[in-house]
Parts: C-alpha cells; sequence; structure tokens
DNA sequence: ACTCTCATTGTACACGTTTTCAGAAATCAA
DNA sequence: TTGATTTCTGAAAACGTGTACAATGAGAGT
C-alpha cells in the first residue's frame, strides 16, 4: 500500500537536521559540511530513502523525464534507434516514458499527453511527419529532436544520415552493373519527407546516367514484410531489373516475394536495401544495403537532446552521420 | 521556457469558480451543476489548459504511469509483447516508462529507479529473471506481472503459454518424422525458468518415446542470430538430425548456419523454431515453429495489471494462453 | 414562515520536494 | 579578542493538484 513511507522528513528527524539539509546531500550541492553530508549519507542508506520522483518534479520543474515517440516497436530500424537512445538517456539519468504512434492515428495529443507528463524534452522518429504534428513540435516551447526523420525547414534539431547521397550512390552501383529500369520501392512518400529524399537521390543518379525516370518504376506500400511481398508481384510485372527498397523490411518481402515468383537474386534482379538490420544477413540471399549508423544516430540524438535541456549550445543542430554501404548477396561480384 | 503557465487556479479565476470544481469536472467527479460543468468545459478548452500530472500525481499519489523492463528492445518476441501491452496501456490511459535490463547490468536499482518514479505498477518480461531481482519485485508491495516469464513460487501475476506441453507436443512431431537424435538450442539455462520448462517439455517427449537424453545435444548460447549462427557448427558436428530452438533469432542463425556448412534442410536436418515471430517467414526455408500469441500476452499482462492497480480481483494470477504450432519449409511433410 | 435535506460549491490543508533568504557557526585577519 | 568574511544550516514559501470538510443555497414538507 504504502508506496513510500519515508519521506525525507523522516531523514532529516533521524539525522537531527533540517530536511533543507537532507535536500542537500541528495542533490550533491556543494556546501554542506562533510561531517553532517556523512551522516546523513549514513541515515538514508540505513533508511532505505528513496527520493519522490514526483515530488521532485513539482518542485523543480524539471522530471528528467523525456517522451519518445516511435511509429512501431516491432520495426528494426526504430527498434534499433530507441536502444542507443536508450543507453544513452540512461547514461544521463533520464528516464523514458514511450508513445507510439501507430500508423494514423498519430494526432497531435501524442505531445499533448506527453507535455501533461511534464516531460523535459522529446524525440521523434518516423519515416514521416505529418505537418500538423511537426508544426506543433516546432509551437510547444520544448526541446525536441528528430531522428530518422526530416523537417521541412529545418526549424528542429536532428540527426540524420544524407539519405539524398546515400541513394544517389547505391543506385549508381546498381547503374553500374548495366541496369537501364531500376525500381524504387518506399513508404508512401510525402513532399519533404525521408523518403522523398531517398526518391531525389534516387533520381538523381538516374539522370546523372542519362537514364530516364518513370513513375511506373516507383512503387509505393507500407512498411512491411507484407506489404514487400506483395508488391513484388508488380515489380516482376514491371521492366525493373533492380530495386532500391527504402526499409529492410519491405527489401526482405521484395526479395522473398521474387523469389517465390521465380526471379532469380541475384542473377535476374538485383536490389539494394537501406538499413543494414540484422535481416539484411538473414535473407537468403542476403542483402546488400546502405549502412547506417543506427545506433548511433539515436545516441547522438539523445546526447542532443540532454544539451538542449541543460541549455548547452549546440555546434550543429542538423547533425548528419556517415553513411556506407554493404555488398550481399542479393548483388552480383563487381 | 515556461512549459506550463496555465494552472488549474486560471481556469477557476476564469470560469469564477473555485479550484476544487474544475477538478472536480476535470476528473469527471460526480456532482457538479451541469451548467457549471459547461461553463468550466469551454473556459478549459479556451485557455488549452492542461492537468499537471505530476503535480496530479503528488497530490492522489497516483502517477497512471507504469515499468515496462525489457531485456531487448531490438528482439522480436519482447517488441511484439511491449506492442501489445503499449496498446491496452493507452486504452486505460496509462503510460509507460521504458526500463531496459540488457542482458547482464539487471540489477535491482532498476527496481529502485521505477519506484522512485512512484509507477503505480510494473510489467516485468525477460528470458530469466534473477532471483534477487525476483525477491525485489516481490517485496516492494506493488502490482508486477511478468509475461514471457516465470517466478519459481508463482508469487507474482503472470501471462505465458504452457512451455512444457508446447515443446513437448513439438518435440514429438520431429520423434514422429523418425529422428532419434534431437537437439535442443537454447538461451542459458537456470532453474525454474521459462528455458528450464522447455528443456523439461523436450525431456519429456523424448523420454516418452523411449529416447535417452544426452547432455551432448543440449546447446546454450546467446539469444542472438550471432549465437544462433556460430553454434550451428557444434550442432553440425553433433550426431543431431533435427533441433527445437528456443527463440527465433537464434533459430535464424542456426538454420543459415547449418545451411551453409552444406547441412540441407529440411532434407537432412529439421528444425523449429518457438516464438512464430515473422522472421520464422523470413528464412530461407522458413520455419516450422511452435506459436504464441505474444501481442495478446502483452496484452492480457497489461490488462491483469491494470485490475491490480484498481484492486480489482482477479479470476487467476497465473494466466495461460493457448499456443499452437505452424508446418513450414524447415520440416518435411508429414 | 421555518426547519430540514440534499445537491452544489468553496476553503484549506496535504502531497514531498526544491529553493530563497536569513541567520548561525566557523574561519580569518588584525 | 574582535569584527569581518565565509561557510553552513534552517525556516518557510513555493510547485499544481486532490480532497476532507465546511458552507451555501434551494427546494420540500409542515
Amino acid at each position: 500500500m504504502d508506496k513510500q513511507t519515508i519521506t525525507i522528513y523522516d531523514v532529516a528527524r533521524e539525522a537531527k537536521v533540517s530536511m533543507a539539509t537532507v535536500s542537500r546531500v541528495v542533490n550533491g550541492n556543494a556546501n554542506v559540511k562533510p561531517a553532517t553530508k556523512e551522516k546523513v549519507e549514513k541515515v538514508i542508506a540505513d533508511l532505505g530513502y528513496r527520493p519522490n520522483a514526483v515530488a521532485r518534479g513539482l518542485a523543480s520543474r524539471k522530471t528528467t523525464t523525456v517522451g519518445l515517440i516511435i511509429p512501431d516497436l516491432t520495426d528494426q530500424y526504430f527498434a534499433e534507434l530507441a536502444r542507443g537512445i536508450e543507453d544513452v538517456a540512461r547514461m544521463y539519468d533520464y528516464q523514458i516514458i514511450l508513445s507510439s504512434s501507430n500508423g494514423t492515428d498519430m494526432k497531435t495529443d501524442l505531445i499533448d499527453n506527453l507535455l501533461g507528463k511534464q516531460v523535459d524534452g522529446m524525440i521523434y522518429m518516423g519515416n514521416q511527419i505529418a505537418p500538423d504534428f511537426e508544426e506543433r513540435l516546432i509551437e510547444i516551447d520544448l526541446p525536441v529532436v528528430l531522428t530518422g526523420t526530416l523537417d521541412v525547414d529545418k526549424k528542429l534539431a536532428s540527426v540524420n544520415i544524407d539519405y539524398f547521397r546515400a541513394f544517389s550512390a547505391a543506385t549508381k552501383r546498381l547503374i553500374e552493373h548495366g541496369h537501364k529500369e531500376i525500381a524504387f520501392v518506399s513508404v508512401p512518400i510525402t513532399k519533404h519527407t525521408k523518403q522523398d529524399y531517398k526518391l531525389k537521390g534516387y533520381q538523381d543518379a538516374l539522370v546523372q546516367a542519362g537514364l530516364g525516370l518513370s513513375d511506373k518504376l516507383v512503387f509505393e506500400a507500407d512498411a512491411t514484410y507484407e506489404a514487400g511481398y506483395a508488391a513484388a508481384k508488380s515489380i516482376a510485372d514491371s521492366d525493373a531489373t533492380a530495386a532500391m527498397v527504402a526499409t529492410d523490411e519491405m527489401a526482405a518481402g521484395v526479395l522473398n516475394g521474387l523469389t517465390d515468383l521465380g526471379v532469380k537474386i541475384p542473377e535476374d534482379f538485383e536490389l539494394i536495401s537501406s538499413n543494414n538490420s540484422q535481416l539484411t544477413q538473414i535473407t537468403r540471399p542476403t542483402m546488400a544495403s546502405i549502412t547506417q549508423p543506427i545506433y548511433d544516430m539515436g545516441a547522438v540524438a539523445m546526447r542532443m537532446l540532454t544539451k538542449l535541456m541543460q541549455h548547452e549550445a549546440l555546434d550543429e543542430t542538423q547533425i548528419e552521420l556517415n553513411y556506407g554501404f554493404a555488398e550481399r548477396g542479393s548483388m552480383r561480384k563487381s
């Protein structure tokens, strides 16, 4: 019943000091005589006193809590990001309140809930971000950082890779392999989002190589294995002989879907995925992929957030980490 | 700066009532005259008032927050459980504080942190649970439910499937396929844990069939793809012609590891996994698996927790959901 | 008109901290 | 020693809400 019987008063009484002093030693405040500090610490240990974070939060207006908005916990990409975030959060003694924005119901009252909890900051990740959502994120005057997400006018801090160049470079590899018709498979593309940059990068490579663009080679589907698998049919029916795929789950679906349709990979069709999650190694053939330091992106994002929350200056608000490329079985040896 | 300027007092003043009345309408308290209720609600909407959950938590000693202890966010099994938990939590207006117990550092101060945050309850999931951890979970007098985890003396509420029977039944299938030497691949097995029950179930089937038990057929490794892949070598070197594997990540590793060693699956070797996550469909061949209603387990666990937190009676504290079996490519047609 | 109820509303304290400000104690310089 | 600093400590006021309990008012019954 009594979750917490021992208060700061109990400690104060027992240690024969005032609660103010107890508060000081709990918070590691500078000036309290070593002798009393020791005395208080002993009582704290004896009584097993544990500061009430809620009361603390009320008094100090800081909760050492951050809100984490994640589209889908089971998505490898976001899960890995979250892992990076979580680790750094713990390092800095912040707790994370989870808030998952399962697809459609990504309403702004997610934000309001979090605000109600008095979080000190928020991290948003997602394949896209609705304009009103982003607007709300900006207008609440609270530290926010995006990761795995871009916002239109870079008003929010963010951590990403250069999706444009990563996709352009990867697409070039396919072109070098002689492909003329390269598919682009993505979650629904909205303007000024990560997907949009990926698409632009893909298009850039084609244009640079003097190849034409065709809407028929752009496929949109949900970010799931099933959706990718289903999309394989249309891809097989198209003229495409290779594909850039925007998420690993989809890529796995496309790969297996094509294989099941009798398309030989990589002999008849080459495929590049983009998140380099473990899935790329689990499929057969394994999947070539753009590599992203996903865990690090999460970690850096959280680190940025701690700085923002402590009003430290940020060297830069738009961080881009390095990407790379991993050749694997879904591509022929070059 | 001012995260929250508008307090209940502002609303009270504006609506020309006392703050007590505002509090009543916010909390949907029974008797407040419809007219005033309406009036207050209008002001709330106009001002954009949002109750401060921290102050509320302090005053009411309830935070509508639960702690979720998860070993690894990127593990498909736990991620799916978490999804179930999250959905139900939202349904009942509880927020989730994440606390990941990455492997070793599963120290009991995870619990203390959560307690400091004044969570109303906790859900623990994990492949195993350290005895001192479990003890602490029992001694704190707070609603707790385990899922995907068993505790020794069933002192804590829990949601699981009958791992013993599920494994026994699945192992029988392998026996029926003529296998005499069946491997058991698992994360490290400690007494009275989920793994232990799985092992016992596997052994039960062997004994019933008059087959001998051999330690040489029991393989322990971490719950990762890599560890499973590495273990494949020892498995190939053993006399085993089939295997029961305790997690999907491991199973994928074992499957690919064996395949890469030239072992033909399912012709030369049959394999059954146990979590039926999406991975089982991504590998080639696909993996036969025990099926568990993972999402539902999470959902049921969270529902139990809400009951506990509201002091409702529980019909049963040890819930077992139904398991099933999915035949797939890693087994020969029977 | 007068009392009695009951529905509705307001007052005031509690929740467990942090933090300001002032005061006490300790240290130092002379 | 004494006064001036400096260090350390305590009293008390926030922080924003919930909630007994008291107070008010309106109708019902006589």
